[in-house]
DNA sequence: TATTGTTATACTCTATAACTATA
DNA sequence: TATAGTTATAGAGTATAACAATA
């Protein structure tokens, strides 16, 4: 155990926990809105995958996602059938299972995006815009420390409610 | 969907993402650490509760924390046999069980600050103390602006993964 | 008749492993 | 023999509802 600081100057809940906190409340309602959609949040997150570079395979989709093959074909029929991804041969190895997305699916990644935007603006209507600058900086700041890739949310696997994720 | 704010000067991820990513880490390095003594998260929400207030209802207190009776009853079984609660007869109506915490119960609760304390340390190595404060002023306000109880975590409660919370 | 706590049960979601087809 | 994707299956965790004891 660490022994940085004073125990006595510690408020409890301190930033660790109003993180926690208001950032799993962040999560909760984008979620929501997520499902008005009809998606998962897992979804959202394979969707800008395949956006950023057409034609993977799900494996390689998979492994970055940290889901397991057996998962992956689940999300990837949900899309397919939602008419917003397409399973498309590869010439070079029959095997695997191109994706890519469907005009549809670039519009749904245009609204998510737009009801992101707009999540960022009703979660931070108590702050100035000078202080949710200033909150992303710090925020930017612990997230460095912490070792967290930038854009890469640590919860997108599944996490059993006695796990340590 | 609200719209205040210009678009495009909403860079993502904004401080919406970064409050979910940070958050979700800071719970789940949290957690790890309680499960290191045996405990699941809801177990140290259930015995805070309990030191608050000891001799109350399963039923009073799993209405507080958004929980069914029949988990109540896993629950409170799984720390009765860690020896850290204990059910006692109520003798104003026998169908109540009186919960209490027992020596090992408050001695690990103490253990569980200690743990947390050191947690706020841990999360916020990457700030000077005076940003650390800032930065606890600013998620405070977001917390008011969006009407979260002080110390009342959101995800206390189960969420299915493709639920709103 | 209503309420507290318990037990029984069905459901959702998950990972593992067996399997098919390609390589 | 190994790999990509699929299907089958068993397990963990949950909420609902039936139940027993007490009010």
């Amino acid at each position: 155990m660490s022994e940085r600081g004073d125990p006595k100057k510690i408020v409890v809940p301190g930033a660790a926990f109003l993180m926690s906190q208001v950032g799993v409340h962040s999560g909760q309602i984008w979620r929501e809105r997520m499902k008005k959609l009809g998606l998962d949040s897992r979804h959202v997150v394979l969707l800008r995958l395949v956006s950023v570079e057409e034609g993977r395979s799900q494996l390689a989709l998979g492994t970055q996602m940290r889901l397991p093959p057996s998962r992956m074909v689940a999300f990837v029929d949900e899309l397919e059938d939602l008419g917003l991804l397409e399973r498309r041969p590869n010439p070079d190895d029959r095997r695997i299972r191109a994706l890519h997305l469907t005009d549809r699916g670039r519009e749904i990644l245009n609204t998510v995006m737009k009801i992101s935007a707009d999540h960022e603006t009703e979660l931070t209507k108590g702050l100035s815009e000078a202080e949710r600058v200033q909150l992303v900086g710090l925020l930017g700041k612990v997230a460095t420390a912490q070792g967290l890739a930038p854009g890469v949310h640590p919860g997108v696997a599944f996490q059993p409610p006695n796990s340590a994720g």
